[in-house]
DNA sequence: CGCGACATGTAACGCGTTACATGATTGC
DNA sequence: GCAATCATGTAACGCGTTACATGTCGCG
């Protein structure tokens, strides 16, 4: 949709890597982006092209060289434009709900597992939330004035799982109590 | 990643045209599973190439020829093996909070707008969410039993945009209040 | 000695979007 | 007359996944 966009936000205040860019995709930009490596790869190399990035190497003695990407006037000029025309709603294609809404063709304890596995996962992934939550809110006055908005879309990350959470609750217990 | 398997278990009990489908998945399904009309014709047509789905043609006049699917033997068997195998993570690509998060690039007004227009299609969503709660609510228990699968669903559904909703204000608030 | 972090890619394929294309019937 | 519902598709393009591919450094 535009993993283009996400790299120029990224990208826009300080330039860097593919590698900085995926590793921001595990983190902060994490909780609501996602690309692979691969694909962040390819992207750059588009964007380079197309005159959005400029990239400047940085000779390295064992490992590879180093791209050091920042954005061009024409890549901010792309930046500005997408702001200022509505995002699109995301798309949900969860399959777990898939084989939920199936029920009856899965044996109960089979989606018992799959529930609970991906729980485990959610719930792991709430508290490392709450934990930058705790940091951000300890911090100085100045540095939450200057992380709120990303504060702002961590916040929503912690919403989201525990509402997952609460209603993963409830279907283990239906698919405990149910029959067969 | 498997829109195959969605539309497996939409013929599974029934047999249906692509239009059928499609319907599916602007009500029950659709509140986790989205696909065009495009994509869905063009994976029956796939689907019946590789025999995983049977098609016969009722002729009709005015209208273009209805095309009933249904799922073969081995499309069952298809079926099973990915019950069987656990559901990937559904992946999360969301613009606004990849706008919200790069927020001092942009207008605090203009985020405002936006977070405004999505919150009031997701409200219409909880309302049209809850609505079909109160059908199955108000059934018959026999009726309970048979939809209680997707009824877990919907549930999600709802708490999903509950949460969402909770976020949303606290957003709005935040984007009056703030500086600039 | 192996694992994880660092650092980059290619190729093939499959999934999803946008634009284009047709045409009857029903109800306001 | 216009919009919605019924009913189907093609073509081009762009986005995303999987598999393959390479090589160093530092830590335990």
């Amino acid at each position: 949709m535009s993993l283009k966009h996400a790299v120029l936000v990224l990208l826009e205040s300080e330039g860097g890597t593919g590698y900085d860019i995926v590793k921001s995709f595990n983190k902060g930009l994490g909780y609501f982006w996602n690309a692979s490596h691969q694909q962040v790869y390819q992207e750059l190399k588009k964007l380079n092209a197309d005159g959005l990035l400029q990239c400047d190497v940085e000779v390295q003695t064992g490992k590879p060289d180093k791209k050091v990407y920042v954005v061009t006037d024409s890549g901010r000029k792309a930046l500005q434009d997408w702001l200022a025309e509505p995002a699109k709603l995301p798309k949900i294609n969860d399959g777990l709900l898939v084989k939920l809404y199936a029920g009856n063709l899965n044996s109960l304890s089979t989606l018992h597992e799959e529930v609970l596995g991906q729980r485990a996962h959610y719930a792991d992934m709430l508290e490392s939330f709450l934990a930058v939550e705790q940091q951000y809110l300890s911090g100085e006055e100045e540095q939450r004035q200057q992380w709120k908005m990303p504060y702002l879309t961590l916040k929503r990350g912690i919403y989201g799982l525990q509402a997952w959470l609460k209603w993963a609750d409830e279907v283990l217990k239906e698919l405990a109590n149910g029959p067969v």
